[in-house]
DNA sequence: ATTTTTTCCGTGTTCGTTCACGAAATTAAA
DNA sequence: TTTAATTTCGTGAACGAACACGGAAAAAAT
């Protein structure tokens, strides 16, 4: 237990109080140079990590995380999964002073995320999580967090062009990569090979751009002899039928099918319909999903261990505010595949 | 900060003093039967949650964690993954006097096992950490760990016989069972798929031939027109080509491949040197078999993210016996396949 | 030279627990 | 009844860090 060095020991070293020592660890000034400047190599010299249980033991002060992300519906309960992971962290961190003040947004209205936003900013938190799910809403708002320093962090999905402390998220355009080489491996040589984007701002959710990305890039090293056809619908599976409709195409020839996003079960209830059984391949293990693999009419789900992100989302910002640790800034989660075989077996830890 | 309730509030409720109300806490007698009930229902009543901070800060006492696993060598390089995640765990806890002491023996030789077995029991460590490689001396172990009551965990795999307070590890059995569905994805139809096991005392590693359970179970669902063939070798890659020859099989009629370990590579290499190429799959992300993976000479890894497993092992020793939260016993891991598209963005968390 | 201000630093209390020590209170022995 | 032994309990000092308070020394003002 002992050999970790106490202030009380740099205090002894530089034959000064414990007083003193205190004050130029937490920088509240009222020290000469000369002996900060003592003390201060005294400190690096023996590496000084202060212990985290008497700090916060000895501290009355909290620390407050706000986060931002899509509220869960009965349409769409994906993300009150990173919503159990974050509550878990916050409450394993409470001992700790940590605190947590929640915002949620509409996922199809980027109005929302604004309106949300502001009153994140109005409620000036310590650091923030972040699922920048509208594009441009959320750099106008890492903008704003700059400017304040306040620290922030992203899940789900990453924002190239801010500057996040880091992300925890699933690479998307690997998983979407990984999508084509799974369709590939099951079908036959030149099949008709459908990528559905179901989204209402689609260019505002750049990740679902990268896995289409990544899709993409498979088929084009490969140069195989499959046809890829993109279709965007905002809603309703039938939207797909008309579409193909509108180019001449029999649902029946399509013998693969890529959702990027967790929407897939709109695409397999309407092949369901038509008794056409192309492969399918989407995203996340919410109910509808999963019935539909059960079911076997979805072959592949691929997921990311939402709780598991939300959860270490919380512990990277507790460490780099807190332990004033150097975090990793990309952490990219598994590209984990669900079959209706192994789903039974998949609880994240 | 505040609201929770302290010694003190219970003492003062109960008309005594700290020392008593610490010594029910603590069950170390010298406390009246009339006051030690009256306190304990004060304590159930308020739901008392002993704060742990101030606890492990008070308290000289250290926890020993043992643990007993392969070590890590040149060729078989995977358990130094599990290791890592161990001593970050360790690490994070050592401010609460959590301690380690560590035993290794070597994969190939039970009696190695059994010694260092003999080395941890003579530690009398607090808890322990098992990986349950060689199974009669596992379960051996398991019964001495009883007698002691000492808890014990595994990490890896499970031996069903004894009772660990729980084990963090893949289900081997549908993880063989993915893999049949990828190969079976990946093959034409009426194939020849080969199932090779490479260890030197098969029957003492039950996990592999839960993995061979799963990956047979798929095809008897299936009732599909492939052809499995069982190999067993035990060291090198080219006994799985003499085996052939005994079996009068041409190599250039394989046309799927499952290794049932991180051993692939031995196998994968044999066909390398036929330039013959089936799918492979395989366990594990060893260099051996990046390397493969990259050539496309494998073509997927079938990964249990082990340092994860360390890490949440010991975490889970940690909540059992001080924060003495009941655990859950079940704690699989993700099935993670890894694939030459996806692997260079793999980082366990 | 004296007073006032400013700079710099030490002391002491607190956080919630643990635990050694020893003082009452009770019981047993004389 | 007095003394000794035993049971039962309270007190106070750690643990390491945070921070309020105020004192001494140095600098500035009178």
């Amino acid at each position: 237990m002992r050999k970790n060095i106490r202030i009380k020991d740099i205090a002894l070293k530089a034959g000064v109080s414990i007083g003193t020592v205190d004050r130029v660890l937490h920088k509240r000034g009222e020290v000469s140079e000369d002996t900060k400047q003592k003390i201060q190599q005294i400190i690096d010299e023996l590496d000084y990590k202060p212990n985290l249980l008497a700090s916060s033991l000895a501290s009355k002060k909290i620390i407050v995380f706000a986060t931002l992300m899509p509220k869960a519906s009965n349409q769409d309960t994906y993300w009150s999964k990173p919503q159990l992971g974050i509550e878990k962290a916050v409450n394993q961190l409470k001992a700790y002073g940590v605190r947590i003040q929640q915002f949620f947004f509409d996922m199809d209205d980027s109005m929302s995320f604004s309106a949300q936003a502001g009153k994140l900013l109005d409620a000036n938190p310590d650091a923030v999580l972040i699922a920048p799910w509208a594009k441009r809403e959320a750099i106008r708002l890492s903008g704003k967090l700059d400017e304040k320093s306040i620290p922030y962090i992203y899940i789900d999905a990453t924002l190239e062009e801010t500057n996040p402390i880091g992300f925890v998220a699933q690479s998307p355009s690997d998983s979407g990569y990984l999508a084509a080489k799974l369709i590939d491996w099951g079908v036959k040589e030149s099949s008709l090979i459908l990528l559905i984007h179901v989204a209402k701002e689609l260019d505002n959710a750049s990740h679902l751009i990268q896995r289409e990305g990544g899709f993409m890039r498979y088929f084009e090293e490969k140069k195989n002899s499959h046809k890829i056809l993109k279709i965007e619908i905002s809603e309703g599976g039938e939207e797909i039928i008309s579409q193909l409709q509108k180019l001449g195409i029999d649902p029946c020839e399509v013998s693969g099918l890529f959702v990027t996003n967790s929407k897939v079960h709109l695409a397999a209830d309407c092949f369901k319909s038509l008794c056409v059984t192309p492969k399918i391949i989407g995203y996340d293990l919410i109910p509808q999903n999963i019935k539909l693999l059960k079911e076997g009419k979805i072959d592949f789900l691929i997921c990311q261990k939402p709780e598991l992100q939300g959860f270490h989302a919380i512990h990277l910002l507790f460490d780099f505010l807190v332990k004033k640790d150097t975090i990793k800034k990309e952490n990219f989660t598994s590209i984990d595949l669900i079959t209706k075989e192994n789903i039974d077996f998949y609880n994240s830890i």
